[in-house]
DNA sequence: CAAATATGACTGACTAGTCAGTCATTGTCA
DNA sequence: TGACAATGACTGACTAGTCAGTCATATTTG
């Protein structure tokens, strides 16, 4: 129950430490607080609150990316973001807005990457090969991968995170991967035709590389990149020059 | 810590409503207790107990499965199995022991299976499609997938829990693919030699069906048998007959 | 200085783990 | 074999501790 019938009066709170207390914390190696620390040209209210609401952003993504929603605890967040936890909740309604927030903040550059010009100049597979480079470089070796991982993590308990994935990441990148099968096929780089129909095993060497990365590097390193080349040959046909 | 340096006298406890509470817990929808109930023709001390262990493992797998490790409750657990929150201690040293020895026993007929006779009579691609029949129809859709999402998802936060899978599961499969893989080279049903190097190629689309189904079955249903089809098409050429 | 922000002590709901007490089963003895 | 004693599986009320969310107070800004 955790009594605390005590403190019966508080005979003034009397802030005394502050600048001790900043002192300490930016004392941490934290990301932002040194950042603010050091780089306060100005900074009016606007630009302040934005950087405090990009350092809770980060720090709340490392938390939850390392413990999971249910695990992690807002006040570790908020030390680690170098604020009170009360003002997490000037930016946030509770945890699990906060939660849903970041994951959809998280997916806007990947999504605009999807949305990017999907010219194609060479062959089919260059343009694959390309995305898939992007993809595993920037992905399963960053902590964009984690974002990854947290979705298949949590997704079936935050079906709101789930839908949101599947509309915005999930549905355009097989779209875009169809069109490119398609193009392929018509141009004669693929032969099986069937592919068409799954478009998902174009990326599932991709996946497979961002989950054994945060499970198993550990115990085996897996070269992603390699791994989807040679995925590509199956795909395309053994590539002639070197 | 625990204190629990108080507790004097404690007045005469009086559990008064044994009968009635007992009573109440039968009544309830409860898995096991019910056929215990029913099908009890004697039932020893050691038989009940070991009913008692499976109700148990049966609800936290369900639990676990649904919530994730931080998430689930004990008493809920308790609840389901039809049990006081009490005897799950005295068949666990914890709730940690409870979910890492849980998952080691799930995968111990995933593991049997794994070392069944790998004995080729007919070409290798009839082997690996039987075998990933077998996967995608017992694992994608039951709930040993379930059990590999999990993994998946705590992992991180259970190292011993990832070191076992990896040792127990992961590289005795990939072994065997590897395997695989070699024979079906050297009998020239895979001319893709690169191949032998990336086992994980092989069941990538197997672990992508799986996570599927538990994330977007509900937006678009995944023929995961018919995906991995055209998956052997690619790396064993098209079939020749139906 | 008033308004806007930020703080962190505090609350209360919740939960892992404990343990004194109960009682069905098993063992013992006449 | 029937009565009685011993056993230990089982129970659930209880404790100590945790943590999301609040709000009175303090600080900063314009």
């Amino acid at each position: 129950m955790t009594k605390r019938t005590d403190k019966p009066t508080r005979p003034s709170p009397q802030r005394p430490r502050q600048a001790a207390i900043r002192a300490a914390s930016a004392k941490t190696p934290k990301v932002v607080s040194a950042k603010l620390a050091e780089a306060r040209p100005v900074a009016n209210r606007a630009e302040r609150s934005a950087e405090r609401r990009a350092a809770i952003v980060e720090a709340a993504m490392d938390e939850f990316v390392a413990r999971g929603f249910a695990a992690t605890r807002l006040d570790d967040i908020a030390k680690r973001a170098g604020v009170a936890k009360g003002t997490l909740y000037l930016h946030f309604k509770d945890k699990e807005s906060m939660f849903e927030e970041l994951i959809r903040t998280a997916l806007v550059p990947l999504i605009s990457r999807l949305a990017a010009p999907p010219t194609i100049t060479g062959p089919v597979r260059d343009a694959v090969e390309g995305f898939a480079e992007i993809f595993i470089r920037e992905v399963a070796t960053t902590r964009r991968g984690d974002i990854i991982r947290l979705i298949v993590s949590e997704g079936p308990r935050f079906p709101a995170i789930a839908d949101f994935y599947f509309r915005e990441v999930v549905s355009k990148g097989l779209a875009a991967m169809h069109r490119l099968v398609q193009l392929a096929i018509t141009r004669g780089e693929i032969r099986q035709k069937e592919l068409a129909h799954f478009p998902q095993l174009i990326v599932a060497p991709a996946i497979v590389a961002v989950i054994w990365q945060s499970l198993f590097a550990r115990h085996a390193p897996l070269d992603g990149i390699a791994m989807f080349k040679v995925h590509l040959d199956l795909i395309f046909g053994e590539r002639r020059t070197t």
